[in-house]
DNA sequence: TTTGATGGAGAACGAACGTTCGTATAATAT
DNA sequence: ATATTATACGAACGTTCGTTCTCCATCAAA
């Protein structure tokens, strides 16, 4: 690994984490210069724009996001425990401090929603794969014969997502010391519906 | 009604409709004075900082909330019935192409909820209001015996919440035209869910 | 040793930001 | 009709924004 990548992703790893509280916009190639102790124009070079920059820290959030949440569920485990699993992972990297702004997805849903562009396409896509991803692991589990055979996957995925959307709310905004509780519920709830 | 407060208020019906695409930082003064036709000092003057600026929308976008989604459920009817009207009335704010990047306080919450200070403390009242108001509507069905008796409301009333901001990712983001009818299917589960 | 990338600093750019000030004009009250 | 606020403007402030340019180190390949 050449020195200048070794910088990049160390800019990187800041710069996720100063979007995760200030947004994609609100990520500042100064602010950030600050941050890791460079010149503003030594940081840019190394993406040559900030739109650049935005995209690489989304490129990395979902590659984090698939090596810790979605791998380790996959590799373990099968059927029901693995949507368990999957579940558990997903909540801890909401509710994780190592971000301190929570999850940089979740700002930049709301950010890109209305933004056309190669950002917001790159976010669908992304977000269309990941409950594809929970789809088919419902998938497996009714062909396994634990879940219910006339199941509606699509929806288990928009559920199983509607759950975390809720938790990472009452968690970063409200603080809400029983949220990860209620949503338990909710989730619990859904998978027993999903197997009768 | 003054020349002034006329004004003010054209103001802000084109700040909410700005706050609802760029957020609350991406509303500009220079932008908004563009889009009014006026001076960035002659609107300025009507607020005396952007804070200020961006606390009124929050405050009248509450507001409006409540005269278009709160009080005509309360106005009407009861009961389950009641509820039904209010998460209609929700779906159809939601969804409204009346601002053109939907809800502002969605966008606010993704926001604030890392920047403390005033905005943050209204948005936060405001989000434990409402929901109080969800858990006070299921209560008030619970004592009429139409929900069962030892329902948890407050849970009922997270749910509750939790569904309409699903709809509002899968509406702005994804765009996904199954989106309201999968949100009335959790729906329909949870009122069910609460009847027995 | 020379050459040529590579990685980074520094200064400067025009534009937009929120904000202040002094001044003209329009609306209101007397 | 006149006096007095209210309302809005234009110009400018100091910052910060993203971006470009020039220049200097470092270091491996020739």
């Amino acid at each position: 690994m050449s020195k200048g990548d070794e910088t990049r992703s160390t800019i990187l790893r800041q710069a996720i984490s100063m979007a995760s509280i200030f947004g994609l916009e609100g990520l500042t190639i100064g602010r950030l210069a600050t941050q890791t102790g460079m010149s503003k124009s030594g940081l840019f070079r190394h993406f040559g724009s900030k739109e650049a920059l935005q995209f690489a820290v989304l490129e990395m959030t979902t590659e984090d996001l698939t090596n810790s949440v979605v791998e380790p569920a996959i590799e373990e485990l099968t059927g029901e425990k693995r949507l368990r699993k999957l579940f558990s992972n997903w909540m801890g990297w909401i509710g994780t401090d190592q971000r301190p702004g929570g999850c940089p997805l979740m700002g930049a849903f709301v950010e890109l929603d209305d933004q056309p562009g190669e950002l917001r396409n790159f976010l669908v896509k992304q977000q269309i794969e990941w409950l594809d991803c929970i789809r088919r692991m419902a998938q497996k589990t009714v062909s396994e014969g634990n879940f219910q055979s006339g199941l509606d996957t699509r929806q288990f995925a928009f559920e199983f997502h509607n759950i975390g959307l809720g938790f990472n709310f009452s968690l970063r905004l409200l603080h809400d010391p029983n949220a990860l509780d209620r949503t338990y519920i909710v989730f619990n709830n859904l998978i027993r519906k999903a197997r009768f």
